[in-house]
DNA sequence: ACATTATTGAGACACGTGCCTCAAAGCAAC
DNA sequence: GTTGCTTTGAGGCACGTGTCTCAATAATGT
């Protein structure tokens, strides 16, 4: 077998080490190990030698050698709403399902819930991590004043973060989720043209209007209805709070007194309650029904014919995509940017 | 530092390594290595000891530190058509757009264009591919009994091989690809609801119908049309065989003779020379057009409002996909199946 | 010229695994 | 017991990089 100091001409089969790229900057292995990790002590016109050298041969640092050299493992941590409900419970599953894949890069994962409703509980979670005990954190939370500091403090003490699916600040670069105003004019896309024509009102069902995820739904969802569908109505949000009774009570309260309602939008993450309040007042009715998310209880309606069409974002990639920018964040990498785009995916019954 | 042999108890944070599985299994790291690597010449009772300490210790070997030490590469093919297309000129875009990603797991990629009317020249091209030049092969090729018998040829060589996109034989499980059943199915729900009662005629309009990916998008979207919108009738294929002055010629004499045609199907992988027939004769008639894959051209037409509805397979995961699937193949490990899935995907002026 | 400091080099060892050699031990048949 | 064969152990070197120590050299100030 070929050894790179035996053969001093360069292969083009085997990348260049750190040894060759000492030989041709014309210092030492130490040196080199000085510049490539930046430690001080090197001189200005050392360092342009070395950078040089690393340009001429197109040297790449290996990374999986460093990390074996330094027993370097990623431990990242997903800070995430109490479970029960599906869409989370999507996640979890990828999450787990994802720690063999992971492990082989040396990664661990860690879940930890919070109530999603407590913000100074929420920024304690967060005050309580630090390098010592987590390299990156994946935070699912609402956008708080309380939240938002954690998080500053928390990148302060040297720990990356990562704002996931609940977009936290306008840092439209480094966040994991969908584009939900994009979401929204899908879903109101997608109502128009399977109404193709038929005017009538428009129910739009959220859990809370209040989350930024929810504000963006909607605007997309109407920016499409008033341009593109001016025949059709959208009436103001119902919001939910999650609460199964106050869901039946004022879906069954809108279907009395709204006349002519052709469809439904869904805009919450967890379609489950509203899907099954729904259920109480349309034994079989004629109304386009778009929701978001695929879960079991969203899967079992598309498959039903109780909803039309899902708007949705792969959990498995969101996780995925989550641990790949928090590892490029503590190794001072770049991402993959078409890798890393999250698809507002529509799913219906044939491409389930 | 802590090191593992210094520090017998058993730590959770590092992983064990071949050392903690001679000491535990009570036998020596060369024998470790002889059952681990598959040598011969150990007694089963010794095999045997070995695997258990593996299950009890939950030992799982470090990849990266083996590829290390073995200067492992790999080297993977993908063999394509003739470019000029738009749709493959997405697929070698991402190819050569993941290289650097790949370079980091010392994947490096090559791609070798054949012509895909020419199944001798194709499999002259594998047969010149041995475990010497390639580790890996995606062959993105029509099914013929020559391509088939090289592709046999190749395994037996020792050569990991993949169809890739075009669908070889029925192995379900070993091929990156969506399903082509479910995306002409998707067409046609996508079709029949955006027309939504309207009946009439459907063009459908295929490169060549002898291809198994458009006899498979042919007949799901037949099933889907029959059994969901009975009041549409989608007529006989026509086929371009990719040369424009021929779908300029079927498309016009179709709309010549066929009176109330209310929805285009656009089968083909490449729409730009269908999709410039259709313009012809259609200066602005109100038809439902739906069509394949993303492409510069597509999209324009997504835009502008001639084309519809798009439905898609994501060309970047397709060849990530790949990747990721030869690799496993060579290391003989499996993959995960909801990350390697290739979603039926579909696409709107509202989600590009 | 000298002392002092800043910069560099040489070398060693580590990370976890693969792969090789050589010797030692176990085992069988005679 | 001797011979020959099979199985195992001990140890070393390699992969490419990180991280030490200690010495050697260069640059600086006086």
């Amino acid at each position: 077998m070929l050894k790179n100091t035996q053969n001093p001409s360069e292969s083009t089969l085997l990348r260049p080490t750190t040894r060759d790229l000492a030989r041709v900057a014309g210092v030492s292995r130490a040196t080199v190990d000085r510049v490539l990790n930046g430690r001080e002590g090197v001189k200005k016109k050392t360092v342009d030698k070395v950078n040089a050298a690393i340009a001429e041969i197109g040297f790449v640092r290996n990374l999986a050698a460093a990390n074996l050299a330094k027993s370097r493992t990623y431990r990242f941590l997903f800070v995430l709403p109490h479970s029960g409900e599906q869409f989370l419970g999507e996640i979890l599953r990828h999450i787990h399902e994802a720690q063999t894949v992971f492990s082989a890069d040396m990664v661990t994962t860690t879940v930890r819930h919070v109530d999603q409703n407590d913000p100074f509980k929420i920024a304690a979670v967060l005050a309580s991590i630090s390098t010592e005990t987590f390299d990156g954190v994946a935070i699912m939370a609402p956008e708080t004043p309380q939240v938002r500091d954690a998080i500053q403090r928390l990148q302060e003490r040297g720990v990356h973060t990562l704002p996931f699916i609940s977009n936290q600040a306008p840092v439209r670069d480094q966040w994991v989720g969908i584009d939900n105003h994009a979401a929204g004019a899908t879903a109101g896309t997608l109502m128009g043209r399977f109404l193709s024509g038929r005017p009538g009102k428009l129910v739009v069902i959220a859990d809370s209007i209040l989350s930024r995820a929810s504000l963006e739904r909607r605007s997309g969802f109407d920016a499409v209805i008033n341009a593109d569908f001016p025949h059709l109505d959208a009436l103001p949000s119902l919001e939910t709070y999650g609460a199964q009774d106050r869901a039946n009570r004022i879906v069954s309260e809108t279907f009395r007194h709204q006349s002519d309602i052709v469809g439904i939008y869904i805009l919450a993450s967890e379609a489950g309650g509203p899907l099954s309040a729904i259920a109480n007042v349309l034994p079989s009715q004629r109304c386009v029904i778009i929701a978001h998310e695929r879960t079991p209880c969203t899967v079992n309606a598309l498959i039903d014919g109780t909803v039309d069409a899902l708007v949705t974002q792969d959990p498995g990639h969101l996780v995925r995509s989550a641990v790949r920018k928090l590892r490029a964040l503590t190794d001072g990498r770049s991402t993959l940017q078409s890798q890393e785009k999250i698809r507002v995916e529509i799913v219906m019954k044939t491409n389930l």
